[in-house]
DNA sequence: ATAAATATTGACCAACCGGTCAATTAGTGT
DNA sequence: ACACTAATTGACCGGTTGGTCAATATTTAT
């Protein structure tokens, strides 16, 4: 059936996260798009019946590409402290390579395509919903963690808490994006993660 | 000279502001600003020489309506923990009316817009980092007076800190755009610029 | 071998894009 | 009254936009 060249459809959503990412929804056209991946309008239209329906596969394949290695530095088995530790070490080294590789920084490519689009397409800002709302629980597991580990106070309100950290990373890409400048990402996140989590020191009991 | 109507430019500016913060700066086009305000393209083009220069206009205006109000927010003569309860009160209220004006939560029109095109138009990039950097000099200023007052330790970065403080509320106003609610807002604003911020209590030594 | 399903192509479209311009109108200082 | 400047107008432009479509080529199941 012809059925070969599921490559067409993913080399135009990977062209499509590049382009997006490095500049902007609106800035991207399908004719920009499908000269970059030497791909034909027609064809296209024949996977995608929409703009808007590749940018919906593009953040699908985006969150799909981080999984494994977001199971892992949210592994159960590792302090949950460190969790959120790895998690900026490796935020701030993604960031490090898209800049170079694209020759500016370019934040977090989903929140960037949903605060340009939430208020004009619906499914877009539902897709960016629902992609939070999953990383969101890695954030609170480990928070819930961190409480029965005695090193946050039982009371706290987990899910709030986790909504703070998660904007805060946001922000933090954000920024870094409109700035163009890593520093303050290098300097700042983990050190405000640590400081909104807000965690005692773990008493060391141990040995 | 003709020059009764700097209330063209002025409606421009106006009108601009309303359609890119309650959609895109890409998606609004120069009709669309001019039929809504009501003035022929040629009007446009005789006070502004392109469309990224009413943006950069329209940036300034915002800054410059609030400054006033955000003096008073951070005046020295309150107290620096009520500067940020109180911004982040405003803040939460300034969304609520936006939200009840155009049908949906707008979050910050200059972080949006400078995200949008930080990639594209390097004059908004550095327009927004002025604007940043003046803001940061509140928070900054708060910090410092926090120190003073001995709530916060005097080894903390004040400028490393007053930019947590910015990207978390961007962060903040980012995600109650994307998902289209004021709660979190509600709930989590002032008291993760609390946690944030990780001042003592004051040691009640008065009366 | 063949028929059905899928993929690819390039020509085509109306609407729209940001921007220009010459002509006209209106206000101002003198 | 007059000359000068600034504001307004609407027609105009070439290029681009997201999207369509009929024809063709390719792959697969039988």
């Amino acid at each position: 059936m012809g059925h070969a060249s599921c490559e067409t459809r993913q080399k135009l959503i990977d062209t499509a996260l590049e382009l997006i990412w490095k500049s902007s929804y609106g800035s991207v056209s399908v004719d920009d798009i499908c000269k970059t991946a030497d791909v034909k309008k027609g064809s296209f239209y024949h996977f995608f019946p929409s703009k808007v329906d590749l940018a919906l596969a593009a953040m699908e394949e985006t969150v799909s590409s981080w999984r494994v290695e977001h199971d892992e530095i949210f592994s159960a088995g590792r302090d949950p402290v460190e969790r959120f530790e790895r998690y900026a070490d490796v935020v701030y080294q993604k960031q490090t390579e898209a800049a170079a590789k694209y020759g500016h920084v370019c934040g977090c490519s989903l929140a960037s395509l949903a605060a340009e689009m939430a208020c004009q397409e619906d499914r877009i800002r539902q897709k960016f919903d629902e992609i939070t709302n999953n990383k969101k629980r890695y954030f609170e597991s480990a928070l819930r963690d961190m409480i029965a580990e005695g090193t946050l106070p039982a009371k706290i309100d987990v899910k709030a808490k986790a909504e703070e950290i998660f904007s805060y990373i946001i922000g933090q890409l954000m920024m870094a994006r409109i700035q163009n400048n890593l520093e303050p990402l290098k300097r700042d996140l983990k050190q405000g993660l640590l400081s909104l989590i807000g965690a005692k020191k773990k008493t060391p009991q141990a040995a």
